[in-house]
DNA sequence: CCGATTCATTTGTCTATACATAATTATAAT
DNA sequence: ATTATAATTATGTATAGACAAATGAATCGG
């Protein structure tokens, strides 16, 4: 007997139970009471091991009716947004770069509607390419909006990328990522010394604070790039 | 005062401290004791408000040091893959698949690398076209694993897609997924009605069971296909 | 037979208390 | 001065008991 009545080793069992089908898929699972008195521990020790089952999907909880097996498991992915220079630094590259563009400007009709923007504001455009071993890996296209960012005209934007001042400088309360992918045009094929037309993955994320937009940006990745991600 | 005592609205409250910057980016914030104090609860409703934060990125929580604020928050998007199926009638459009290819093959060495096959057995190779409303929104290209999932030859997979008898008949314990863009050829153009060489999203998914590959499986996007994911 | 009401059951959460664990700080030993 | 040891302290977790909330099942009225 191992005595462990962690809620760490009673999940892992009960995982155990799941995946290894002694459970089936839509079957209804011992009562947190019953479960506790198997353990020999608290209820509460059972409530926050199951609780851990249902947040990774494999169990479906209801009040009065119990625990069932998930017969549609819900795969999650989790994806760690990290700021490119730490991404590229990760891998063992050297990052580098480069200031591409910076100026005032009144948005696109698309952009716009995508910041959900009233008026005909200026905002600040801005795009860089990012370099890994001076290899050019994204391009990135940014709009930014003064209005919640005071003073984002001054900032040296040569010396820290956007990014990573956003990070340092603004919480965002909500934000949403896109993903496709796109053909690249003339001009940013040349960016990448690749074929115009060449397929391209494209991520597009914008950030509120509150109901006002931070910003909306486009990471263009060079040809051929494949973003991995761990599934639980 | 709110009293209310919830580990919810504390978590909330905690919260916007944090993003309304009362609370700076690597600052001690009170420990669970005073905080305790403070909403008038115990301890353990804090712990559990506090962990919720740490969770999601936006504490660093420390033994015997206490919680500061994270510097550099990790943001985190979580996208939950669901069975095609269902992903199509949540948005309310009339699903069809129509299976296009199934035979025993031997796998092409990219694949047999994936998927960490050391003999050249066969697998069952399956393609499937996936509509929504009678228009293609993916093709998808799978092999399968038989020493996995005995009977898998037999299965009719006209009737019930492969990932949706998989996802009721197998668990797995792991896998990885990965984001590109690709190209369409001729024949792929011709499925969705596309020009060849339009640039399309592309999933690629493997999944193991211990250390047995299950299956890996290639979703391509139709043109103009995009992902969106909520950001936490 | 149908709808409204009550009852019972299971999960969800809170409390107070206790001890475990990690890690910093203070103290003692060499 | 340096290293080993002990004290301190904040978080991590377990427990028993209580009540809240959801909801399937039983009951009752018509």
């Amino acid at each position: 007997m191992t005595t462990r009545n962690s809620w760490q080793s009673i999940h892992d069992e009960l995982r155990r139970r799941i995946v290894d089908g002694i459970w089936q898929p839509g079957e209804l699972i011992p009562a947190e009471e019953q479960l506790a008195a198997e353990f020999q521990c608290a209820r509460a020790t059972v409530n926050r091991a199951l609780r851990g089952l249902a947040d990774s999907g494999l169990l479906d909880r209801r009040r009065r009716v119990g625990s069932r097996v998930a017969t549609e498991p819900s795969r999650y992915a989790t994806l760690k947004i990290d700021i490119i220079r730490v991404e590229v630094e990760n891998r063992g590259a050297k990052y580098r770069h480069v200031l591409t563009e910076s100026a005032r400007a009144t948005v696109p009709e698309r952009i716009q509607y995508r910041m959900n923007l009233k008026d005909d504001i200026e905002l600040l455009y801005i795009c860089n390419l990012h370099m890994a071993d001076e290899t050019p890996i994204i391009y990135e296209e940014r709009w930014l909006n003064p209005v919640v960012l005071p003073g984002i005209f001054d900032v040296d934007f040569s010396a820290i990328s956007v990014n990573e001042w956003l990070v340092r400088n603004v919480m965002f309360t909500r934000g949403d990522i896109s993903f496709c992918a796109a053909n690249l045009t003339e001009r940013e094929a040349q960016l990448f010394a690749a074929e115009a037309g060449a397929a391209a993955f494209v991520i597009e994320r914008t950030t509120w604070q509150a109901e006002q937009c931070i910003t909306s940006v486009r990471l263009l990745h060079e040809p051929g790039f494949s973003m991995r991600v761990e599934l639980i």
